[in-house]
DNA sequence: GTCCCGTGTG
DNA sequence: CACACGGGAC
């Protein structure tokens, strides 16, 4: 099945400029970056993010506000501040033996810094590489990673499969199945969620957020300061 | 109008 | 273990 799937790999895979270094910090943020948006929207917030911090020392010793700043439509703001704090912690002690021990990297996210930046031979299991490997019943070498993120990002899709176009249908015991949704979640229009990011774009525009609800817990998660009533983004490192 | 996605927290 | 977290994809 490995074959199959880096001739298609060849053929279909997706040119992405973070696969052609091996710079763990440049690696991070776009794992960090590309684990809740698509990969396309990534690159070129990517591209900037890199320029404006082309190392950990650089982002580490910017202030909590401008990394908000600079992370806007990437969604979940509270990652920007992980990965902040992530440079810190590299910026000050190195990277660690266990990089999960880095806010905001779990088990996927150290695992795929350690297998594309440091050459480990360990296989990062996102939901995409679970998918495919778990409907074929296949196994997959590490070196098969980023294959097998393509394909369960772009072929082997979570409800309906196109393995009309799949290079490892054949075979595939899961063949032509469809699934149902994995998680059941309401709209997000008019959600607290959205009325939060609302908040906190106004605070990014220089204004003052009317949403005082939202305004707390984002002040919970240290995304915004107040202070005498006054909102503001957060300064100090 | 609803789902996806990894991580942290209650 | 369930849920919060964003915004484009579907």
């Amino acid at each position: 099945m490995e074959a199959l799937l880096s001739v298609w790999y060849g053929r279909h895979g997706r040119d992405l400029p973070w696969r052609t270094t091996r710079d763990p910090y440049a690696i991070l943020v776009s794992e960090v970056m590309a684990q809740q948006t698509q990969v396309e929207r990534v690159v070129p917030r990517w591209e900037r993010w890199l320029e404006r911090w082309p190392t950990a020392d650089a982002l580490a010793a910017a202030s909590p506000g401008e990394v908000i700043t600079e992370w806007q439509g990437l969604g979940y703001n509270r990652r920007a501040l992980n990965l902040h704090r992530a440079a810190q912690h590299i910026a000050a002690h190195g990277w660690p033996d266990d990089l999960t021990e880095l806010p905001g990297v779990g088990r996927y996210t150290a695992d795929a810094v350690a297998c594309f930046a440091f050459g480990r031979d360990v296989l990062p299991e996102d939901v995409n590489v679970r998918r495919v490997t778990d409907r074929t019943g296949a196994t997959f070498s590490p070196a098969a990673a980023q294959a097998l993120m393509d394909l369960g990002a772009t072929v082997c899709l979570a409800r309906i499969p196109r393995c009309g176009i799949c290079p490892l249908a054949e075979g595939c015991p899961s063949r032509g199945r469809r699934y149902e949704p994995l998680r059941k979640q309401g709209p997000l229009e008019g959600s607290f969620r959205q009325r939060r990011a609302q908040a906190l774009r106004a605070v990014v525009a220089g204004e003052q957020p009317s949403d005082e609800e939202a305004v707390t817990a984002l002040a919970r998660d240290g995304l915004v300061h107040v202070r005498d009533g006054l909102v503001s983004l957060p300064s100090a490192p």
